[in-house]
DNA sequence: CGTGCTCTTGACAGTAGTCAAGATGAGTGG
DNA sequence: CCACTCATCTTGACTACTGTCAAGAGCACG
């Protein structure tokens, strides 16, 4: 059931037998989420983290005029907020952006693990902190990278991420977003992620259509990104 | 030598006197950085964490075209990468905006509080969850608040964090910031940045001169940030 | 009393946002 | 099996926020 994120944590360092146990017998309920429910609202009281076994959530903020502006989009084997187990309430909201399916992992299992397997619990404490990494390079987005360069470094970022556990198909992959969703992610309009995305078509780089991303030239579109993976830490090594 | 980090944790938890004297005795060198250093690059293999004792320093990336992007500005008190413990090396470089003084702790340490303090392993796994939300906040920022709203957040959230290691004086602080820098915070260029400080000056709602902030106005100042302490996580409570 | 960094301002440019209308397409009910 | 509906995508015309370029002022420091 945790296969993702087995894959995911092994990517980084490696688990022993005893600690991938304890990681298997850490879930509780599996509990399946329609698409666009907001699953934990900004400052709930949480007693349990939320890991994501298929499907694709995000986290988000908004403002009071209604705009939103997406934090991470997660993957399959992504540890949704496993933040939550150190900061007891969250700063943002969870919602599943298609049909998702979750484990959800107590966090008296959590405590349990920091009590008993430090090394394991050094591991989880880097899987928040490559988070953190996601949040920097998407804050370099954000704030410098042109909406195209950024849109082409989303695009890169799924990529690895989802290769990673396992969801790629050569240079295609799924991706049940609308522009309106991506539009959230990029700190765009979806009408600019529009003409953004008609400009990656129309250069033979990249299309995404009908939840379906095609890369035709990984190399142009990393170089259009400025796109390298280093932060997201794929070697494997004691953490 | 480490109060304003014991400032900074006792505000969000409790330590025990043995927690105290864990990380009292975890620095190892205090070292003095002179303005504008760079002390780490990213990729640089790291062995130790650098606790900011006093002055300003930044995490930044930037892109080829020589654009910069801060993420995050650190305050006295601050563990300014205590990621790089699990994360072994940076995605980012950091540097001294300030002359700073700084302490070295050596990863070891740490590690030997992963294996015999639990509580305070979770308490130090929170100050970079709290770190990661103040990025999601600056997230929120860069990609949807204006220039306008941006810089008033910026000035709100500094106030907080200096309040909270007492480096605020009634609605006064010390901010010894170029106007370059904080262009490179808040994902603007240097002359839209000015001319937004002259538009806050102007509505008298707060002043940024010669190093010194002036909130005149902090409840407009709040409102014009859409700013609210949550994601600061200012509540003791077991971690 | 220069030198250089930072700040300030004006004029102009450009990227991205806004508004609006029509196209496309999947799912629904008659 | 065929409208019909609703969400999503697409495009054009126009707007505006922020960036670029450039020059001059202010000021600390040697």
């Amino acid at each position: 059931m945790i296969e993702k994120l087995l894959m995911k944590l092994n990517a980084r360092d490696m688990l022993s037998a005893d600690e991938e146990s304890a990681l298997r017998d850490a879930p509780g309920a599996v509990v399946d989420v329609p698409s666009d429910k907001t699953i934990i609202r900004a400052g709930d009281e949480l007693s349990q983290s939320t890991l994501l076994l298929d499907g694709l959530m995000c986290r988000y903020k908004d403002l009071r005029n209604g705009s939103r502006q997406i934090s991470e989009l997660h993957v399959p084997g992504d540890f949704v907020d496993l933040h939550s187990f150190t900061l007891k309430r969250l700063d943002h909201n969870i919602m599943a952006l298609t049909p998702c399916r979750i484990a959800q992992v107590p966090h008296e299992r959590l405590k349990a693990i920091t009590e008993n397997f430090p090394h394991l619990t050094r591991v989880l404490w880097f899987a928040t902190n490559l988070d953190a990494a996601i949040h920097r390079e998407w804050m370099l987005s954000l704030g410098r990278r042109t909406a195209l360069a950024r849109t082409a470094h989303f695009l890169c970022e799924i990529y690895v991420r989802l290769g990673i556990v396992g969801l790629t198909e050569g240079t295609t992959y799924l991706l049940a977003l609308t522009q309106v969703d991506l539009s959230e992610c990029l700190g765009l309009t979806s009408v600019h992620v529009n003409r953004t995305l008609k400009a990656l078509r129309e250069q033979e780089i990249v299309e995404f259509r009908g939840g379906v991303v095609t890369i035709f030239d990984l190399a142009r579109l990393e170089r259009a990104a400025e796109f390298t993976g280093d932060y997201l830490y794929l070697e494997p090594r004691p953490r």
